[in-house]
DNA sequence: TAATTTGGTTTATAAAATAAACCGCTTTAT
DNA sequence: ATAAAGCGGTTTATTTTATAAACCAAATTA
């Protein structure tokens, strides 16, 4: 039995990127009440996202206020494509 | 987002679910080659399913070598379709 | 009968998820 | 102007989980 890719094998960072694999780009602030995690979560997991190479995460300003913008690597697609193709597996969809 | 139960949500136990779900009854011997895993590990999580109700874990002999056989609960299969269902909102299948 | 293997369980360790506390900057109210 | 409250996060600590390592009893093999 094939492995799931075990940085996508967790609920808050697969919603994640489910969301970002369907909108392109997404902040913080969005992704939090998407997935209605805490920030502390949100940011550790975006952090290994970011570290894996699977989203971008940019922090800029809209206005004055500081503004996190994160988006999926073509890498990120890959991987989450490859996960989905494993999950049938276990599944049988 | 509704949250992926916990308790499916975990490979091996996925994996283990996933072929009970095919199969009527197993053993601890074919599960565990079947899933790849270590004895104890999956020890570990059959006791899990077992005590959320999922599965049973029947203890008997074949011949006079111990053997023990799981088999999904109606309950366990109700869950397994529920997570299916949540799994496909996050990946849209 | 002494290893070895089989079928597991129990216990210890590593990794993950989550929550709690915190921080700097802004806005609002006084 | 200044204190207090809120926003957008990060860092650190705690709890849970997953995994592996060590172990055990019964059966088999040498």
């Amino acid at each position: 039995m094939k492995e799931l890719d075990p940085l996508l094998h967790s609920q808050l960072r697969l919603a994640v990127m489910s969301v970002l694999m369907n909108v392109e780009e997404a902040d913080f602030v969005y992704l939090r009440e998407k997935t209605e995690s805490t920030a502390g979560n949100l940011s550790v997991q975006l952090d290994k996202l970011a570290a894996a190479g699977y989203i971008t995460v940019e922090k800029g300003f809209s206005g004055r206020k500081t503004r996190t913008v994160c988006r999926v690597t073509p890498a990120g697609r890959a991987a989450f494509v490859a996960y989905v193709d494993t999950l049938r597996e276990y599944l049988n969809l």
